[in-house]
DNA sequence: AAACAGGTGCTAA
DNA sequence: TTAGCACCTGTT
């Protein structure tokens, strides 16, 4: 019934040469507004999928070099509406970016199982946020992010973004426009990015950027790395810490297996494994890999999003 | 008005 | 090794 809908619309809209749709089929449920909405990522405003109004929530924002729409007509679903620009990109390209984005290879039902299994507090954390996937972002996307997340707030952080891929970003379709390469922001200078609000962290994304585009940092060859080198490696960045790293790995790399542990986290681990006792950063993080194993991603996300629902 | 926001680097003990 | 502090900018 919604589906026939939207074909019609999508016949009317490719005939008027505008944005083509087509839905994505996962392997398990996911919800965007979980997914798009727990600050793993900045780039996603709530929009409407024009002329859909089954289409109860959807996002705008770009990802895979292109600008898109995602919607769900339901908030817990296997099914993903994406409006794209049929000029800018093919459906079979639409239809792997999403896969991939949202990693629809991630046993969700299995990780959300055994989360919930191991204590009260997880089955809590993850019932409030089921749905959840850990996105793929762009290594070196994910890298600038976090770097201007360093004592920000996630609204401050996405406009900052925003900026920057207004000013140096190309235009990728639907309006929107890519986040810059790191040749771009190497080649730009400190007054454009304190002009795009980065503040104090220009300096830190300027190392950044200069790092990786002179191949001092090599991001594709984190993937071969222990996640100890990469750590490592990463941390010889400027502003990148302990905590700017493991996100870097987790929402960059996939890598599942660290426990990023920002202030919310610290407090989580401290309240609800530690009995309220203080802790330091380290100790929540050696906490969270010796409890969640190959899930501490996850599991520190599901921590995050549910503790900041909670006080928010 | 003053404090705080997904931390990090620097300095001093 | 660790504690204390400053830091752009926007909000409350």
């Amino acid at each position: 019934m919604g589906a026939q809908r939207v074909a019609e619309v999508d016949v009317r809209k490719q005939a008027l040469d505008e944005p083509g749709v087509l839905q994505v089929q996962l392997p398990s449920p996911v919800s965007l507004q979980v997914s798009l909405e727990c600050g793993q990522v900045f780039r996603w405003k709530r929009c409407d999928f024009q002329g859909c109004p089954d289409i109860g929530i959807a996002y705008k924002g770009v990802t895979g070099g292109t600008g898109l729409i995602m919607g769900q007509s339901q908030p817990l679903s296997d099914l993903v509406w994406v409006r794209y620009d049929p000029g800018a990109v093919s459906p079979q390209d639409v239809r792997d970016t999403v896969l991939r984005y949202l990693s629809a290879e991630d046993d969700i039902p299995s990780i959300e199982s055994r989360l919930a299994a191991s204590g009260e507090v997880m089955r809590e954390a993850v019932t409030f946020g089921r749905g959840l996937r850990i996105i793929k972002q762009d290594p070196w996307e994910a890298l600038a992010s976090y770097v201007l997340s360093i004592n920000n707030s996630i609204t401050n952080i996405s406009r900052i973004i925003g900026y920057l891929s207004e000013r140096l970003g190309e235009p990728c379709g639907l309006g929107e426009k890519s986040f810059p390469g790191p040749e771009r922001i190497a080649g730009a200078d400190l007054t454009c990015l304190r002009e795009c609000k980065c503040g104090f962290r220009a300096q830190n994304l300027l190392d950044a950027a200069r790092k990786v585009s002179g191949g001092e940092i090599d991001l594709d060859a984190i993937p071969t790395m222990t996640v100890d080198e990469a750590r490592r490696e990463l941390m010889r960045i400027r502003g990148v810490g302990p905590k700017v790293a493991d996100c870097v790995l987790l929402f960059g790399y996939h890598k599942l297996e660290v426990f990023p542990v920002d202030v919310w986290v610290a407090r989580a681990v401290s309240r609800y494994f530690m009995g309220g006792r203080p802790v330091s950063p380290e100790e929540a993080r050696a906490e969270g890999l010796k409890r969640f194993g190959q899930l501490a991603g996850y599991a520190q996300e599901y921590l995050f999003y549910y503790l900041r629902s909670q006080e928010l």
